[in-house]
DNA sequence: TATCACATTAGATATAATCTAAATCCTTCA
DNA sequence: TGAAGGATTTAGATTATATCTAATGTGATA
């Protein structure tokens, strides 16, 4: 049962399940679509009209930092969110924003001398180019230089 | 000559050496360390007080769309610009949201099969953590957990 | 039931980036 | 040379995104 493990993850995360943060954590395992804090805070409260925008930036807030949601940030566009169901990893359009899973595989780590004193979390890996919706009519300026030179 | 070298790549990504131009540029070059626009902006008129905030945004996404800068889009913070000297990828520091180089290595490509009719131009690797800086005194909240699960 | 930490709220505020419309600067070419 | 027209720059207004503030509400516990 979804509900239940919703609120499950949220205790696990050393968080009070609250109607409102139950509210965007729902949302965000129905929608994997990646919405903005302010489509999420829309769809929550066309729902159940009780959650103010405040609160759904604090609880996007709190969940990520408890590691049960994950943000992506997008150049010149606001902030994707994202519940961490499965490892994946992420495919941002260059020409809508829009940002889709990608099957998850092992990524070579950075040689451990390059590291130095930094402390590694995490590694994730980006890609970037048009989604299926923008492939065909993709912006010409974008389009014609560097197609996969990709790495 | 470095003067030159600039004038040279600009010009071959059909942009004119305007004196604003050339300085976000120059700037860029000289400090490798992901300036924020503003940052950018402040450092440009220290040295020749001619470029307005306006001018140095259009020609940052100029320069980003001839392909000669790197926006590095980072959660919660200004994004931050990198000239494209050499091919490198990113750390970012979860406590100080600073962005580092770190050495180049060829990623996996992702399965041929998950790409649909996606077209791929980059793919790009980000690793987060702590800096030098921030590893001693990083923040207890975010230290605990994870760790390194990191793929 | 009193208490206290955690949560929520509306609205103000801060920050980042873009837009607007006018002015200026180049390049071209008659 | 100098007129035309496009590219570039500008100050300031505006938009978009996110956070802060101070008051209020809520629930677990004793």
């Amino acid at each position: 049962m979804v509900a239940e493990s919703i609120r499950r993850s949220l205790e696990a995360g050393g968080l009070r399940c609250t109607p409102q943060r139950y509210a965007v954590m729902a949302f965000l395992t129905e929608h994997a679509r990646h919405p903005t804090a302010a489509e999420i805070f829309e769809g929550v409260n066309l729902v159940d009209p009780r959650s103010s925008r405040a609160t759904t930036y604090n609880n996007l807030r709190d969940l990520v930092k408890a590691g049960l949601v994950r943000e992506v940030a997008v150049e010149g566009r606001a902030a994707r969110f994202d519940a961490k169901i499965m490892r994946h990893h992420h495919f941002i359009c260059d020409r809508c924003g829009n940002v889709e899973d990608m099957e998850w595989y092992d990524v070579p780590r950075p040689a451990s001398g390059s590291l130095g004193k930094r402390v590694l979390r995490e590694c994730e890996l980006i890609f970037r180019g048009f989604c299926t919706k923008c492939a065909p009519r993709r912006a010409s300026r974008l389009d014609a230089a560097r197609r996969v030179d990709a790495g």
